[in-house]
This record gives structure tokens, C-alpha cells and sequence, in this order.
DNA sequence: TTAGCCGTCACGCTTGAAGGAG
DNA sequence: CTCCTTCAAGCGTGACGGCTAA
């Protein structure tokens, strides 16, 4: 896992900056300075370039189409210290005020040397000892409000018993049976996507059964009724989630499907993203290079508790038009 | 009494998923 | 279906007030 203790032996690794800034192992940034020399040369420079790479690790912005290398999203606090607004402080940065404080400095002092407001210091210290990491909590998303589990549940209930249910009778439906209130319940057109959901159809069918509620005989009244009685227990693992997990462990802990306190129809269908967007985004490292790159365990269950790694895109994202032609 | 330390909180900001509009 | 808006999460800064030591 990329965390305090890697980002802490990772300062004595080989690539020790690049490793750290970009808060990965020193293989993963070995290969990744291999795969862009401009990188190195520029990490050899990294005075100039701090305030550049200070944001790098953790933000989108190179990935942003307003971003731009000229400090504009950058401020210069009471202190001298260079910060971007709105995001969080580097892993070195965060790595060196715990290990800072462990050897006794006082927060005051670590304050004024690495150029860092008290009241970060503050949280970050506070963060560490509660939690015991030094990462950055998960920025942004928001929490489902109609499409919970229970009622995507539901409503794969009410489709599987009558697969021609329009949204508003399942809305009405929903609230009937107080699945959910005249307040939360989902709306027509919410409905109508969780439905168009390509995840949602397959869960669907491959959960459907042969029973004699799901014939097309009677109402659709009387057939979502009766199947809302009898809900299906929670929907086992998709077989095609299984298959990808099967070939690229290493990309299941990501959590950008596990963030803890939120959840999406992929989520709670159980698929994953697929692997050419992550290679994409992660310069084609080897699945070997991502798991380094992706903190993980080799189990997804405990790393979801712990707030330990933001849901993003690997951290290592390169982009072409910021490396390339620079030299 | 004063100066410094430290925790807390409001503020302005970014982010990304959900939901709505066209 | 796509684009835009909304919302709730997190971020670091800076100000404030309580505490402590000189």
C-alpha cells in the first residue's frame, strides 16, 4: 500500500523524489522514468519545479483542460510555502511532518520548516494519530440519495417479475411497498437509467428464474407484488466481474468502485471498470507496476475501511502533451 | 502581563457522482 | 444520449481563543 510507511522507505530507495512525490513504490517510479525521460530531468531540477510537483501526485489538473504550469492555481501562504487551493499537500510533505513530529519536533517548529500552516500541521497530525495515515481523505463524488442498494434491488425485483413495467409504475411501486418515501424515491428518468444500465440488465437476467409470478399472466400489479414479498437475496458476484478479477488482480483493490460511504449501479452490480481505461491512464504499466502503483493488499475487503487511498485515477497519470516535446 | 503554542473552525476552493434538462 | 447543475465530500489557509511558561 502507498501510505506512510512506503512513502517513508521509499526516501531511501532508488528515484527516492520521484518515488515520493509521486507517492509510489521506487519500482513503479523506476519504470516510469524509464517510460519518460523528461520526468528525470526534470526531477534532477526539482527546486524550480516544486510547486509543479508538490501538486502533481495527487491532482487531476494536468488532466483538466484549463490547467496550465504557470502557478495560477497556486498560492503562496503567510509562511512562504507554495499550496494549491483546494488540494491536499504532497505525500512527502505529509510523510515528513509525522516523521517530524515522531522524532519529537514540535508542531510550531515543523510548521515554520517545511513552510506549512499550524493548523494543517494540526489536522494532518490529528489525521495520523486517529487513523494512522498520513494520506488525504477522498475528495469529491457525493452520496447516491435515491439509487441505494435496497432499491436498485427492488426495482431488478419488479423487472425481473414483469420485464414490460413502465418507471412511473415502478416509482409507484417503490413507494407502495416504502421502499421509499414521496421525498426520496427516484425519479422516472432515474428509474429509466438504472434500467437502461447495461449491468443492471445482465444482473436481471442472469438472477431471472422461471417462476409462474414472472409469466405474463394477471396484472403487473399483481406480479411486482408478489415478488416484492419475496426479494432476492443480495445479488451474488456477476461472472464477469469474477472472470476480470481472476485475470488482473492486482486492479480489483482500486477503490474507485470501494470507496467506503458511497456506491454507484456498477458498484452495487458488482462490475468493474474495464482494464484499457486503467492502462490508459496509468501510461500501460505492467499489472505487476499498477499493483505497486494501486496500494493493495492483494484482498479488497479491509483497504475499503480505511480512507487510505482517494478514488482517482492511478496517481502516475502522464500526459502526453505536458511530457512530450518538452525536449 | 506577555508571548508563543496549539486546537478549532469558517472560508474559499476542487472534485466527482447523482440527477435533471433538453 | 449528452451536457449541465447540484451537492456533499475533502483540501489548506488564516483567524480566533484558550492554555502555558517565562
Amino acid at each position: 500500500m502507498v501510505s506512510s510507511e512506503k512513502v517513508g522507505v521509499a526516501i531511501f530507495h532508488q528515484f527516492p523524489q520521484f518515488a515520493v512525490y509521486c507517492g509510489v513504490h521506487p519500482r513503479a517510479a523506476k519504470r516510469l522514468i524509464a517510460c519518460e525521460p523528461f520526468l528525470y530531468l526534470s526531477l534532477k531540477n526539482m527546486e524550480p519545479l516544486a510547486p509543479i510537483w508538490r501538486t502533481y501526485p495527487y491532482s487531476s489538473y494536468p488532466t483538466h483542460p484549463n490547467f496550465q504550469f504557470d502557478g495560477s492555481h497556486t498560492g503562496v501562504n503567510q509562511l512562504g510555502g507554495v499550496f494549491v487551493n483546494g488540494r491536499p499537500l504532497p505525500d512527502s510533505i505529509r510523510a515528513q511532518i509525522v516523521e517530524m513530529s515522531q522524532r519529537g519536533t514540535r508542531p510550531c517548529d515543523i510548521s515554520r520548516q517545511l513552510k506549512v500552516s499550524h493548523g494543517c500541521v494540526s489536522k494532518i497530525l490529528g489525521r495520523f494519530y486517529s487513523t494512522g495515515s498520513v494520506r488525504p481523505g477522498v475528495i469529491g463524488g457525493s452520496k447516491p440519495k435515491v439509487a441505494t442498494p435496497r432499491v436498485v434491488e427492488c426495482i431488478a425485483g419488479y423487472k425481473r417479475a414483469n420485464p414490460t413495467m413502465f418507471a412511473w409504475e415502478i416509482r409507484q411501486k417503490l413507494m407502495e411497498d416504502q421502499i421509499c418515501g414521496e421525498d426520496n424515491a427516484p425519479s422516472v428518468s432515474s428509474i429509466n437509467r438504472i434500467v437502461r444500465n447495461k449491468d443492471f440488465q445482465n444482473f436481471v437476467s442472469q438472477n431471472s428464474r422461471p417462476t409462474s409470478s414472472s409469466s405474463s399472466s394477471g396484472s403487473s400489479q399483481q406480479s411486482a407484488q408478489s415478488t416484492s414479498r419475496q426479494l432476492p437475496p443480495p445479488p451474488p458476484q456477476p461472472p464477469q466481474s469474477q472472470q476480470l478479477a481472476a485475470t488482473v488482480p492486482s486492479l480489483t483493490a482500486p477503490p474507485t468502485f470501494a470507496m467506503p460511504g458511497t456506491y454507484s449501479i456498477n458498484g452495487i452490480l458488482g462490475s468493474l471498470p474495464h482494464p484499457s481505461i486503467l492502462d490508459d491512464k496509468s501510461f500501460h504499466l505492467s499489472h505487476a507496476d499498477m499493483s505497486l502503483v494501486y496500494p493493495t493488499s492483494g484482498t479488497i475487503g479491509p483497504r475499503v475501511l480505511e480512507h487510505d487511498w482517494p478514488m482517482r485515477a492511478p496517481v502516475c497519470t502522464i500526459l502526453p502533451n505536458y511530457c512530450g516535446g518538452q525536449l
